[in-house]
DNA sequence: CCCTCACTTCGATCCCCATCGAAGCGTCGC
DNA sequence: GCGACGCTTCGATGGGGATCGAAGTGAGGG
């Protein structure tokens, strides 16, 4: 004998794990960016609590998901934007096949949905379209903020000093597997998305990654970057 | 009472599929691009014939491959370009926590692998690059052929107008997760390693998607571009 | 026309792991 | 401090599904 266990694709591990019904559940909770203590995520994942923390345990073993103790909560995240993005390219996958006769997601989350916690969906990429076209961002493949882009950002009070002290990287492209196109992630593109949510221009859709502009909103954001 | 069974995401269901080792270790080797029968599956994937027959029945029910029979044989293949693109994007993450000490994958396979059945790694972005600069291919996002790369091609003994008749896309953006960065897919992105191939520019590592340039081949293939 | 070969279907077995309740352990609020 | 609350650990249970060998189907080959 050669010693037993055949070896295995690292994938097949991670994979197993987004694989549970449970687990999947938790994890599409997540996905809205927002942190959620153990016990809403137990509910999420429809199972008790005991189940729900052995569950969670082992997410964060894999490192796709980190915790943050909080008091006598422990919550709750997606351990960064890639794994975000995967999850994300995944469900697109998954849609494809499994409904071939309405193929887009629900048009409300292809137009704008947040992706972990930042703009995703067709408002995403137009987003990024009218920067580039203003020369507020530059690069193909990666982004990176002009000298305008600087004056921009900081006309429209975003501290990107404070962003850039953070570990995270300031401009990072984020595939949109619905538009096959970049959006902007990074810390730039969630504060973009929180100063969006700040005023009141959009509503995140309750338990949902769907993100509602009113009609004032929607203007208000294209004449920011139009004009 | 609802009617029991929980809602559970899309994408657990496809995540279950991969997630088994012994089909895991049958998708590994069909990232190769080349097409297997199920005995050759079975003997991958370390299992018995019948256990392979119903893994690969699930596998082509679910579009995660697709078969062509041959006489008494069955070919199985990767369904398409993207259930690849995914599976590199899964493999990347899982790579990154399982192996935080050597991130990068082995040298060989990073500088030139095939991805389904084009040029991926830092060679097939190299390739993009150099197309681009000599304006053969244009566009950020969705590639497509300029006049001079149209001219380009059919000097190079390659078939358009034959590509074009394919249902399959001529050009086709496909994200490499190790690289960060497009390579060439679809139709022509494939005519291209066929043709480096029989050039014996290069040849394919045997059991292994890594595909190795000869010192002649790989001045040949940059001067192609080059000039 | 048999025999082989590639593959599938069937039936039985078995193991992994999701699941739960109960009990334990901190942390907060009073 | 004492309860209440949030979460984890433990032990026991159960079910889904991966697995195999044996038998069945169908396509070639001599």
């Amino acid at each position: 004998m050669d010693g037993g266990a055949m070896s295995e694709p690292g994938f097949a591990a991670l994979a197993a794990l987004l694989g549970d019904p449970a687990r999947s559940r938790m994890l599409t909770a997540l996905m809205s960016g927002t942190a959620l203590t153990a016990t809403e995520l137990a509910l999420q994942g429809a199972v008790s609590a005991s189940t729900a923390s052995t569950h969670l345990a082992k997410l964060t073993e894999a490192r796709i998901l980190k915790v943050v103790r909080q008091g006598r909560h422990r919550y709750f995240r997606l351990f960064d934007e890639e794994v975000a993005s995967m999850l994300e390219n995944l469900m697109e996958i998954a849609a494809r096949d499994a409904a071939p006769q309405r193929r887009r997601p629900t048009p409300a989350l292809a137009a704008a949905r947040v992706c972990y916690d930042h703009l995703a969906g067709a408002s995403g990429v137009w987003m990024v379209d009218a920067l580039r076209d203003r020369r507020l961002i530059a690069g193909d493949d990666q982004f990176e903020l002009t000298p305008a882009g600087e004056r921009f950002f900081s006309d429209w009070k975003i501290d990107l000093d404070r962003l850039r002290r953070a570990r995270r990287p300031l401009c990072r492209t984020c595939l949109d597997w619905s538009e096959r196109r970049f959006h902007l992630g990074g810390a730039l593109g969630a504060a973009i998305l929180q100063r969006i949510f700040a005023s009141r221009w959009a509503r995140r859709e309750l338990d949902s990654r769907a993100v509602v502009f009113s009609s004032h909103g929607e203007r208000a954001f294209r004449a920011l970057f139009l004009n």
